[in-house]
DNA sequence: GTAAGTTTCAAGCGTTTGTTTCATTTCAGA
DNA sequence: TCTGAAATGAAACAAACGCTTGAAACTTAC
């Protein structure tokens, strides 16, 4: 088996089981053993298991960050200013392009990054802080032109507001969407939760500066 | 030493640490450790690690949703209608009555609750939804009022992006907090937040509804 | 075709985990 | 004061963990 396709089985498998079951609670073994690869593998390609989370991350971010950036400077160089709406669909936009929508992997990932937040990944946050700094500030920057040049403070907080929205909601989609079926055991479409989820976040975030 | 107090110093002991590190990365030896309690006290008592952590959910939801109840009781009874944002401020009051509001007791529970969904606990969400249903759907009910009668699908998403915003920023307050602060080195204060997180979170709920 | 480098493999290292055991201590009720 | 249940303590259990090892199996290049 070649080299690649060891460290890309690797990074599937740990991708779906850290977002099943968490980061502690997925041990290298099982990882290896869906992945069907020998448990030597990890340590031998990533060095560690905290180099293997890290690069799944790395391998769900990176692209995504460039894709949005790029996407933001587009929107600069045209002239144009997007509404708040605008800017949030651009984010979709963005993960769509680069992940596809008909996996699931959004939620998936979305549910990776609330267990960075969650769990005690101090090392994770440090590294997407770092790595990551220049989309989150340039997303900002644009984000308080379609607000009318906001309170910095103020800013800060409803972004993380709607962040949590965001992460709380997809990082919990497929139990919630059990849980919400209607009475003809109906389950919600993805279209339908991302369109309401982004209208609450505007909603939420065009309230900043009303108190 | 008598039971009561064993058995309350692992509740809190194994609170805080739950809260601090997550579920799974927090072993028995660690809270017994910190509660100055023999090892075996834990199993003894509660019978497992799983059933202690469903208890330390119990000790802080069982009267936090007696209460809430209670107070939407008296509204009605009352003959009142509250508005979208005196709902919100009614759970805010109730848990501040319950719990105190000068130590960091439900900011701290916030990331448990957090965590009982991001982490593989299936059991607590059970546990949760089993318990305290009735308080969610009276609550459910005098939020539809508010909003004029919205459609319960919608209404069953909305409600769950503003748990999202609530549990993910005051889950991650003190790392939010510490990422927030402005260039005098100024932290934001608790009330600040409340109060912004609840103008966030009501704008979000009126819009229910509008796509 | 062979040698060098890379990747996989089975096995086992030392630790830590949740849980159990059983002897000992504590303490209320007779 | 005696007794029996309740609680605590020290020690050990099997199982699972991340990680390492050295030999075997590959791939690559000359």
């Amino acid at each position: 088996m070649a080299q690649k396709e060891t460290v890309t089985r690797i990074l599937d498998a740990a991708e779906a089981l850290f977002a099943e079951r968490g980061f502690a609670e997925t041990s290298l073994r099982t990882i290896t053993g869906a992945a069907q690869v020998n448990l030597a593998a990890v340590n031998y390609h990533f060095g560690s298991k905290k180099a293997l989370i890290q690069a799944v991350f790395e391998r769900f971010m990176e692209p995504l960050a460039a894709e949005i950036e790029q996407r933001l400077l587009a929107v600069e160089q045209a002239g144009q200013t997007l509404e708040v709406q605008g800017l949030l669909e651009l984010l979709v936009a963005s993960i769509y392009q680069v992940h596809g929508r008909d996996n699931n992997r959004a939620p998936a990932f979305m549910r990776l990054l609330g267990m960075a937040y969650t769990q005690s990944q101090a090392h994770l946050r440090s590294y997407m802080a770092e790595h990551y700094e220049g989309a989150f500030k340039l997303f900002g920057k644009h984000l308080k032109m379609s607000l009318g040049g906001a309170d910095d403070q103020d800013m800060f907080w409803h972004i993380h507001f709607a962040l949590g929205a965001a992460i709380f909601t997809l990082s919990n989609f497929d139990t919630l969407r059990a849980m919400g079926e209607n009475d003809d055991g109906e389950k919600a479409s993805v279209d339908f939760i991302v369109s309401h989820l982004t209208s609450f976040m505007a909603a939420g975030l065009k309230d900043v500066g009303t108190n």
